[in-house]
DNA sequence: GCCGTTTTCGGCCCGACTGTTTTCAGTCG
């Protein structure tokens, strides 16, 4: 497996962080591997093509040193200059960095002048404290990191969505290349597309060596609160379990195969993430599957239903009562032989989607394939990496009709946000683009027209309520995205004011990233959602579900509140470059989640009729 | 450690907010 990426950005990331905790003179340097860091993730070409090419230093930011540096992580998969500082700080330390207004020079004074080694000696600081004696700390700090402290702790032991996606699907090209392996899917959170999940769950179907099948029934299969009774690999007895054991005895290149890959995905993961892989023999690998898929609130509503009808269910399909019965040879076959339509794996969460599939009115949920163009992107022009052209080409790949310019505001400073003088020139470039994409004629995907790039903005939602940009430009764009960047903690009625007074500018047709929670990083602003809600579906502004594994925002429950009262949808990336284009399949699965249908969501639409939304 | 010249070193995306200060450092976006 090559490094990726991601993975020489988080190294370079770390060092920066580790420079600073320690301070001195060397921190100076840790601006230089943040920018290189960033540079790494925001590129398209593989950094081992290019560290092969020789073309390492091309890299905005990477120079002769680090150019050697990321050479040594791509070949080796390590850098010594990396472990070298690692040894200097406690490892806990770096910990400290995931709390809110906890930055690397507060990290390395805690740990310097209080001898803060980790999370738990921090907040031992704090309640005993002696927080509050170091220079900069006072009460309301002291008040902030136990807060911090709380939030964490909440979400301890679970990762984004983002980070077990890759991995899970990495876990599942090994395991399908194995000799032996019939069938392999990721199963649990992972599958149902949570935004979060604390374990990592793979389902394998394996060959079956001849004389070991027998009947699947009879054999008390472990039921839905207790899914480790069917087979979990290397786990207890149970005789279904123990057949399982059996076929990976004989198949060792399993079991060698399965280590590696669970080491593997375990050391590319932050956190200590449960990751199991579950093998069963493969005339069980459907029925395991829908076992592993659905939520135990899922799972409980199907067994009730099943008891209704004299059935029983378990890992194998359904069962008839104190009988033998077949696997069942697919999801489908199980939920049809219970009297359901098929339910997709993002609804199967207990909130009322067996119900609805008993009475023929589950959704016909929005598919990636419905999307027709992304309509929040930054470019170069702010703090995008894709150019105006680059954009055409990236959104074209995907198959779009259209894609909306809508990079940052002047008050974002660091991003080069644009003002008002800026914003219209880029908006006279994007005109001339299109005419030359008008000359070339229709884009070949869809025949509908040439493709069209939008002239918008992501307008920032300043502190005080009023918008970045006068009315009078906002008035100029064909969409408006208006955002909330700064003050994000501020009290629950002011920040519901700043978006209400957004939503109900005329000018103003999308809430972008409504709640400004990062996962497993950032809470959710306090806010009066439903107040917001009201407000959207009176005056039609568009909420987003942002795309970007990092925000998921609007969230799939809240998403689904909204509908309910009546608002209508954009799913869109945010994306800096032109690979995270590719989030929208989070998007797209966040607003399945929520129960939505293309209707419900803008850019499922031809160009002529979003116009004719948007106006 | 990078970069871009002022070619061999000195600056380094920028402004606001926060909690702490009594003039500012650190964090954040």
């Amino acid at each position: 497996m090559r490094t990726g990426n991601e993975e020489v950005s988080r190294v370079l990331e770390t060092v920066a962080d580790l420079l600073e905790v320690l301070g001195g003179e060397e921190a100076r340097k840790a601006a230089a591997y943040r920018r290189a860091a960033r540079s790494v993730r925001a590129l398209d070409e593989d950094v081992a093509d290019l560290h092969e090419a020789g073309r390492l230093t091309e890299i905005p930011g990477v120079g002769g040193a680090l150019a050697r540096k990321i050479g040594e992580l791509i070949e080796s998969g390590r850098l010594a200059y990396h472990e070298r500082l690692a040894a200097e700080v406690p490892p806990g330390v770096l910990d400290l960095l995931r709390l809110p207004g906890v930055g690397p020079r507060t990290a390395g004074l805690l740990w310097r002048r209080l001898g803060v080694e980790d999370l738990e000696t921090l907040e031992e600081a704090a309640r005993s404290g002696s927080l509050r004696k170091l220079p900069g700390f006072g009460p309301k700090k002291e008040a902030a990191v136990l807060e911090g402290l709380a939030a964490l702790r909440r979400r301890s032991g679970r990762i984004p969505l983002g980070e077990a996606r890759p991995a899970a699907l990495a876990l599942v090209d090994l395991l399908s290349a194995v000799p032996g392996v019939t069938a392999v899917s990721p199963a649990g959170g992972v599958r149902r597309w949570c935004e979060t999940v604390e374990s990592i769950d793979i389902v394998a179907g394996v060959e079956e060596p001849e004389g070991l099948q027998g009947p699947a029934a009879g054999n008390g299969p472990g039921d839905a609160r207790s899914p480790e009774g069917a087979g979990r690999a290397g786990g207890p007895g149970g005789s279904v379990a123990a057949r399982v054991a059996g076929i990976v005895r004989d198949l060792p290149d399993v079991t060698e195969v399965l280590q590696v890959a669970r080491d593997r995905v375990r050391a590319s993961l932050r956190s200590g993430v449960e990751v199991d892989v579950r093998l069963v023999p493969a005339r069980l690998y459907a029925g395991a599957l829908r076992h592993f898929t659905g939520s135990r609130e899922h799972n409980e509503s199907l067994q009730k239903r099943a008891a209704s009808m004299g059935l029983a269910l378990g890992p194998e399909g359904v069962l008839e009562k104190g009988g033998r019965s077949r696997p069942a040879r697919s999801e489908e076959e199980v939920y049809s032989e219970l009297g359901l339509a098929y339910i997709p794996p993002e609804l199967r969460e207990g909130r009322g989607e067996v119900e609805a599939a008993a009475e023929g009115r589950l959704p016909r949920l929005v598919e990636l394939s419905d999307i027709r163009g992304d309509l929040h992107v930054h470019t170069d022009w702010s703090d995008g990496h894709l150019s105006l052209e680059g954009l055409v080409e990236a959104a074209r790949a995907r198959g779009y009709e259209y894609v909306v310019v809508s990079d940052h505001s002047r008050s974002l400073a660091v991003t080069g946000g644009l003002d008002e003088e800026r914003l219209l020139a880029q908006k006279d470039a994007i005109e001339e683009l299109n005419r030359r994409l008008a000359e070339e004629g229709p884009a070949e995907e869809h025949g509908a027209g040439p493709f069209r790039l939008l002239a918008g903005v992501e307008v920032d939602i300043l502190p005080d309520g009023r918008l970045d940009l006068p009315d009078g430009v906002l008035a100029e764009m064909d969409v408006v995205t208006a955002s909330v960047h700064s003050a994000l903690r501020q009290p629950g009625e002011r920040m519901t004011e700043r978006l209400v007074g957004a939503a109900k500018n005329e000018h103003v047709d999308v809430i972008g990233h409504p709640t400004g929670r990062l996962l497993g990083r950032r809470e959710p602003s306090a806010l009066d959602l439903e107040g917001l809600f009201e407000v959207c579906a009176r005056t039609g502004t568009l909420l987003e579900i942002n795309a970007s594994p990092e925000r998921l925002d609007l969230k799939d429950t809240d998403a689904r509140l909204a509908k309910d009262m009546g608002c209508r949808f954009t799913v869109s990336t945010d994306a800096h470059h032109a690979r995270a284009l590719g989030d929208m399949v989070y998007g797209v699965a966040t607003a399945r989640r929520a129960w939505l249908e293309p209707g419900d969501v803008a850019n499922t639409r031809s160009l002529a009729d979003l116009r004719r939304l948007l106006r």
